[in-house]
DNA sequence: CCAAAAGTGTTTCACGTACACCCATGC
DNA sequence: GCATGGGTGTACGTGAAACACTTTTGG
């Protein structure tokens, strides 16, 4: 059934940049185009957003589909609008980013999606469209935010070590920081607390467990309080 | 000529929420609208997308068109897709914020504004479709954004006085700011640089005249300073 | 001379930063 | 017993915040 417009019509999609962390590095999701353009190129997730759904419905519809990505936190990022990012057409695009816990999330390819994998934010591979300048401005953001809003704790598990928090913060900032500062600074907050597990099977001494907190947060922050790190 | 596609699309728009600055308040440029819907009710300048414009162009664009206003200081705010935002038919809309000094435009209505106006942001009238929400968001994100970056030097004439910048982030952040203390930080960034020339024409002593030095600012920025106020 | 705003220093306190050693556990 | 990470306290310096009076100018 075709649809006819006075004006001709920019297409709209979304597209999603999500963030894990493993041991070693922050890591972005990425799939194996399946269609044209770019067939076999790597690119983010996304699609096109249907009349009747909202742009983060359409974000988490098209993660699922192509990933088996269930509900995750999910931030609009930017809208990129040049003119030519698709050879098609004109096509808007809405990016959003999110953030997973790696571990908890197997990935597995869907629908237009030939393969998914897990790439160094670091080190991508060659990408489809305009996405590698989404992918950095999605990188500068979550550095940016991490600072000032606790949102790193959606890359870790519900129970996490300090240790993993710390590194954590030290990968997303590309920095090191100090031990007995940060652990300090991050028990003051009041909103992560200790469990009474630890850590199993591990070749050394155990660590507590912590938690995050959220409604404790959402508390503090209503009375002023300012993260920060 | 029409245009015809295999699934429907939703419209693309651009709307701007300008922020101005007079001696009391925190002011926000208006347009009555001359169109339907909403007509006479006041509204956020802003339109349609053409198809070979980017954004930020049309943003521009519609800008100047509706309010006679040149080039200004513009941000890309968000991105609204709630599915009924508009009565007619879909409508996403790219909302952009921009900041320019009150003094140095005179604003006038044209093509489809009926009238345009500035209006206290603290109190503004009822606005057409949720332009009001739009207007809450970019508010907030002013907020936020001055603290971090010197985008306020934007809502002040070129030359200005200490007073002046004093009173702009009072009114932003919503609080009173010590004197001695403001003066002092400003004036250990380096780059509000001091003119030789004096206020004119007030009924008192009158103040040294500054001046911002963005390439200054963009030198030190890069070497790692980070502006807070 | 009065009103209005310009301009100027010092003290105090909180917080960020730097830094090194002993402890518990598994192999 | 050794390797691996867990866990802890103190001293120092910088920067934020609080605070009041004198000076200049125009009317």
């Amino acid at each position: 059934m075709p649809h006819t417009y006075k004006y001709p019509r920019a297409a709209l999609t979304v597209d999603c940049v999500v963030f894990g962390l493993d041991d070693e590095d922050l890591k972005v999701l990425l799939i194996e185009r399946g269609g044209e353009p770019f067939v076999g190129s790597w690119a983010l997730p996304g699609g096109f957003v249907e009349i009747d759904e909202t742009l983060e419905a359409a974000a988490q519809r098209e993660l699922t589909e192509e990933t088996s990505l269930g509900k995750v936190f999910l931030e609009q990022l930017y809208t990129f609008g040049q003119v030519d990012r698709d050879p098609r057409e004109r096509v808007v695009t809405v990016a959003y980013f999110a953030l997973v816990n790696i571990r908890d999330h197997r990935v597995r390819a869907a629908t237009d999606a030939r393969g998914v994998g897990w790439f160094a934010v670091a080190n991508p591979p060659k990408l489809a469209f305009d996405h590698a300048t989404i992918l950095k401005t999605a990188h500068q953001r979550l550095k940016g935010k991490v600072r000032y809003q606790p949102i790193g704790f959606e890359l870790l598990p519900p129970k996490f070590t300090l240790r993993q928090l710390q590194h954590l913060y030290e990968t997303i900032l590309e920095r090191t920081l100090d031990k007995r500062n940060f652990r300090r600074k991050v028990l003051a907050m009041g909103f992560v607390e200790e469990t009474n597990e630890m850590q199993q099977d591990v070749a050394h001494r155990a660590a507590k467990l912590f938690r995050f907190n959220e409604k404790k947060y959402r508390r503090l922050s209503k009375s002023g309080y300012l993260f920060e790190l």
